[in-house]
DNA sequence: TTAGTTCATCGTAAATATACGATAAGTAAA
DNA sequence: TTTACTTATCGTATATTTACGATGAACTAA
């Protein structure tokens, strides 16, 4: 059959619609949230200390770390042969206020569809 | 090859997780995000108005409100041949505040990972 | 050096997401 | 009824995500 096209012209995204997007997608998995929310709490984990917390695979558990360090929202300290994750609280707050902002654009009034 | 298993034991997420995790999957799409946007600007769209400004197929539009209206993000009025959408006011203020919430947990001191 | 510990990465299966065109559904107008 | 218009859904190709176990990398301790 023929190869389908992706896109008609790509959309071009503004920095903040992009950056938004990977932050909600990061956000996107419960598990992920779980993580966060465990890291808020106890400031540092070990990711064997999250594997005792968490009942999936470690390398699952690994994963998911990466995910939320690709994003930003987490860092980590090598501190061999252990690896200690918290929040990037640089990132959090950026993602706090872009949330906010976000949620804040009230433009016009409802229209109420139903 | 041997069946391989989801999970070890099924992690029960709270309401509270479950639901964050909906709305930011909803939002993890840069043209979703640009389609909340429009709508939060233009109080209402018919879907036709979306595909003028969205250079993507109607069909593709399409799909992306259906996701938006099935996180509850946003809710549309038959007006036939058209369907009008409009973001929904009360969702939206959860999730706002679900998002907020969030960001807010401070917890602990930051560790600085490094 | 060897053994043990911790974590990341690889390989892979399955599910989900994302894009498209084609088609169906539904109403209004001719 | 027929035609035109708008939107949703279907079918499908491809990409990405998500889960697992197995293996590798890196450091410590014996």
């Amino acid at each position: 059959m023929e190869r389908m096209k992706r896109s008609l012209t790509p959309v071009d995204y503004s920095r903040g619609e992009e950056t938004l997007a990977v932050l909600a997608k990061a956000l996107s998995h419960p598990v992920r949230i779980r993580i966060l929310q465990l890291l808020q709490q106890e400031a540092c984990c070990f990711t064997g200390e999250l594997t005792t917390l968490i009942p999936m695979a470690q390398s699952t558990i690994s994963q998911h770390l990466k995910a939320l360090l690709e994003a930003g929202l987490i860092q980590g300290e090598i501190n061999p042969p252990k690896v200690r994750y918290c929040i990037n609280r640089e990132k959090w707050a950026e993602a706090k206020e872009l949330f906010a902002v976000f949620f804040k654009i009230e433009g016009a009034e409802s229209c109420d569809c139903r």
